[in-house]
DNA sequence: GCGACAG
DNA sequence: ATCTTGTCGC
């Protein structure tokens, strides 16, 4: 899959911040979807000290979360991290990854947040509009908004408040573990969202897989 | 001015 | 994130 949108990657946090601005009304909050056949999780890791940013992809059938195809890219790491403008970071490894995927996913699932984020334009939404695909957000720790603790039960959650505004749900995906902070990415509504989180993490198996291609990626020097 | 701060 | 020692809670 190839982005419909490009941009330079080379800039500095002040431009990095206004690129978010202009992008962000490109983000669509609603359902937008086609029947979902292949889902996608991609993570990212670091290499040589940080110098290299190394990103997989696992495409998952759906709704089996059979493992179907994995990728893996590397980059130069050439953006500091910067919380908000973690995109400028991670992105460009990311999308190689995905460039490398003979399926296209129907959904991807980012590590990071959706409209989650300062400017209501996190990693995931940031994708979601380059790509022009849906995408989640879901982050283990919180970047900003106030919530309460989610009951320690499955399914169970608490939306992710800005003031007033609901920018996310902390969303329990199983008893007696952390919460994730599920938010839109970009095609999908946050109760969809919150669902589809649901259907493919409550057993880990998303992540699971995701760390597998880093695995692969590490025991072989090369590509996997 | 002082905290908070995805990965 | 990644690296890494000691400490806390179930």
């Amino acid at each position: 899959m190839q982005p419909v949108i490009e941009h330079p990657w080379q800039l500095t946090p002040a431009e990095a911040a206004v690129l978010q601005n202009e992008l962000r009304q490109r983000v669509e909050r609603n359902d937008r979807l086609q029947a979902i056949r292949h889902v996608a999780g991609v993570d990212v890791g670091y290499e040589a000290g940080g110098r290299v940013t190394r990103a997989a992809a696992a495409v998952l059938a759906y709704p089996s979360l059979q493992l179907v195809e994995t990728s893996v890219a590397r980059c130069p790491t050439s953006f500091p991290y910067v919380p908000g403008l973690l995109a400028f970071r991670e992105l460009p490894a990311v999308l190689a990854a995905l460039a490398r995927l003979k399926i296209t996913p129907d959904l991807i699932l980012c590590d990071g947040q959706g409209i989650a984020h300062p400017r209501r334009f996190g990693l995931a939404s940031h994708l979601g509009v380059l790509l022009d695909v849906p995408t989640i957000g879901a982050a283990k720790t919180r970047l900003t908004g106030h919530h309460d603790e989610p009951p320690n039960v499955k399914g169970a959650w608490t939306p992710l408040l800005d003031d007033a505004e609901t920018i996310g749900a902390v969303v329990r995906t199983r008893a007696g573990v952390k919460p994730v902070y599920v938010s839109i990415g970009h095609r999908v509504c946050l109760k969809t969202a919150i669902e589809l989180t649901l259907a493919c993490v409550t057993c880990y198996r998303l992540p699971e897989t995701t760390r597998h291609a880093h695995h692969l990626a590490s025991a072989k020097k090369d590509d996997a």
